[in-house]
DNA sequence: AGGCTATAGTTCTAAAATAGAACTGTCAAA
DNA sequence: TTTGACAGTTCTATTTTAGAACTATAGCCT
């Protein structure tokens, strides 16, 4: 039995990450905060979530301080959600995905969204590198050594 | 309502991959693959998951052609899980929240696990850059536009 | 032959999560 | 004073997951 309610204190970093974005829903409210949406009204109605399960994920975002509850009204007291720079850093797991998706579950109509580089001004596609040398990383290139935070098993 | 059984149908890329990859069993899953584990004893033990959810997870994963299942014992007929060219093509997803994991979740007893590039010796860090100009990619410096495969509302 | 072990599942019931719809509360504008 | 927008909460029904037990094949040991 895995126990998901602590999942972010397991010893494995993928663990980690799941326990906070590992679901569904989670992602797809991710990716509308990298369009911009703030709000609820606007989540809700371009994701067709649930009122209730976006009502959780949200909480479970500012708990996580992956989103900021900022107040844009007083009086009615409303607020919106804002990604912080943890949320944003989030930003590399959702073009991987976006990008894998295009590559691999892609029909004949083509790619729903092209991103443009504002730095390079080009339409690019997000590719990982390593950070010392720069090249384009491949699985079967990687070796996995223990670190210091590792108990024994698998980590 | 969301139909997750035709969600890998939806305009939107992110939507495709998440429909594949997007529950918490399935990252874990794969985070094994990637470290060489490929039979169904192999990964239940490492993973404490459920017999039933095991196999209904590999069952999937291999419908959706991102693991193949490789007989390697006739009598008894048995099997083993290998990563596809598909599912290989997952990793920067899995590296990407292995690192925020690191970076953000992490505790006082420092990384579970070290990765070395075989191609430059060195221990690294993954890194998402630009496809045009290699630089880093920040989430501000990305502009969305419409691609051929969009209807109209945010895909 | 009879029993033990290893591997790869399947089946069953209970508990938990999600879907879907309706409801609440605050305030502004008509 | 009524309507509408916004941001939720509450309720029941359905689906998914957890946990444990069971099945099936075959090798090995006595």
């Amino acid at each position: 039995m895995m126990k998901w309610d602590t999942l972010d204190e397991e010893q494995c970093s993928l663990s980690r990450t799941v326990a906070v974005v590992g679901d569904r829903w989670t992602l797809l409210i991710l990716r509308e905060c990298f369009l911009r949406v703030r709000r609820f009204e606007a989540f809700q109605s371009s994701l067709q979530i649930t009122r209730h399960l976006l009502s959780e994920r949200l909480k479970k975002l500012v708990r996580f301080g992956i989103l900021r509850r900022v107040p844009y009204s007083e009086a009615p007291k409303r607020y919106e959600y804002i990604l912080t720079q943890k949320g944003l850093d989030l930003y590399p797991i959702i073009m991987a995905m976006v990008h894998w998706g295009d590559t691999h579950m892609g029909d004949e109509r083509g790619r729903p969204l092209l991103h443009e580089h504002k730095t390079c001004g080009k339409l690019f596609d997000p590719v990982m590198v390593c950070s010392e040398c720069g090249e384009v990383l491949h699985a079967k290139q990687v070796h996995v050594h223990s670190g210091p935070g590792r108990k024994e098993a698998v980590g």
